[in-house]
DNA sequence: TCCCAGGACTACT
DNA sequence: AGTAGTCCTGGG
């Protein structure tokens, strides 16, 4: 068992859309890491964390929540920037963005185009269940996401199965690379964000969206975004920019090396406030 | 039963 | 260089 200070925002960070594979519990939340399950659970000014693998269990959740960042403290240099952001900053205090496994990202992300939320999750459990390892916890059943090893011996239908539909042959062609180096996980660690964009987008069923979340989600480089319709809403309500372009632009004049997280902010405030 | 939402690719101009 | 048509699943 591992007691951390509460001092982040828990449920938003984990329901507001970064991660597909998690179960909300009467007491708070199960989510599924590279290598265990862990439980979380909130008590007044701490949270506890239980898992089924107790190992460095404190560096891989400050990992995890990115704990170890200021979060307060970029905040108040966005707003130095731009104040009408200052709303979509107060609204989101205490969202941290988890820092989740690339690989686990990448086919998550693939998945995701053209599809939605449930069918998501839906599709990357059958995955775990089919081909991850199993793991109890408190009682319940879970599975962890296969190994790379594992998923490089499946084949186009065995990815039909887990009903990915038409992104079968991306995830098949993308573990084909993994295996033969042409796509080298690893190496996007080193690259800058714009190297890493054109890097990701050569492989197929990667285009600027997908790119984007997996650099921001995995890799923190948080001068990447993804823009969906929320953001757009935002820009346009605010500052009246209305094509992706200009968006970009603007963005990336404004907030910098923060972009990413400013987005966050805003994809957050307009999808869940009543600001809509 | 059909229709729709949801990104990226392909094959056209 | 720009874009219509297509791919599949799940839910209304």
């Amino acid at each position: 068992m591992l007691k951390i200070k509460n001092n982040f925002d828990l449920k938003s960070t984990i329901t507001c859309g970064q991660i597909f594979r998690y179960t909300k519990t009467d007491y708070g939340f199960i989510v599924i890491l590279k290598d265990r399950v862990i439980s979380l659970r909130e008590d007044k000014d701490y949270i506890i964390v239980n898992s089924s693998n107790e190992n460095n269990l404190k560096e891989i959740i400050f990992d995890y929540f990115d704990l170890n960042r200021d979060y307060d403290k970029i905040g108040k240099e966005i707003i130095k920037k731009d104040s009408k952001i200052k709303d979509a900053i107060n609204f989101s205090k205490g969202l941290r963005m988890i820092h989740q496994d690339p690989f686990e990202t990448l086919i998550s992300y693939i998945i995701s185009q053209n599809n939605r939320v449930p069918s998501i999750a839906n599709s990357l459990n059958l995955i775990s269940k089919n081909y991850g390892t199993k793991v109890i916890f408190e009682n319940n059943e879970y599975y962890l996401f296969p190994s790379i090893e594992k998923m490089v011996t499946l084949t186009v239908n065995d990815f039909r199965n887990c009903k990915v539909g038409f992104r079968d042959k991306y995830i098949y062609e993308a573990m084909q690379k993994i295996a033969n180096k042409e796509l080298n996980l690893e190496s996007i660690k080193d690259m800058s964000s714009s190297d890493s964009l054109k890097y990701l987008m050569k492989f197929k069923g990667i285009g600027m969206k997908v790119a984007s979340c997996i650099l921001l989600f995995a890799y923190q480089k948080f001068d990447v975004y993804p823009i969906d319709t929320w953001v757009k809403k935002f820009m346009k309500d605010c500052y009246n920019i209305e094509d992706e372009k200009s968006i970009r632009e603007f963005t990336l004049n404004t907030y910098r090396e923060y972009s990413g997280l400013a987005i966050q902010y805003m994809f957050n405030y307009k999808r869940n406030s009543n600001d809509k």
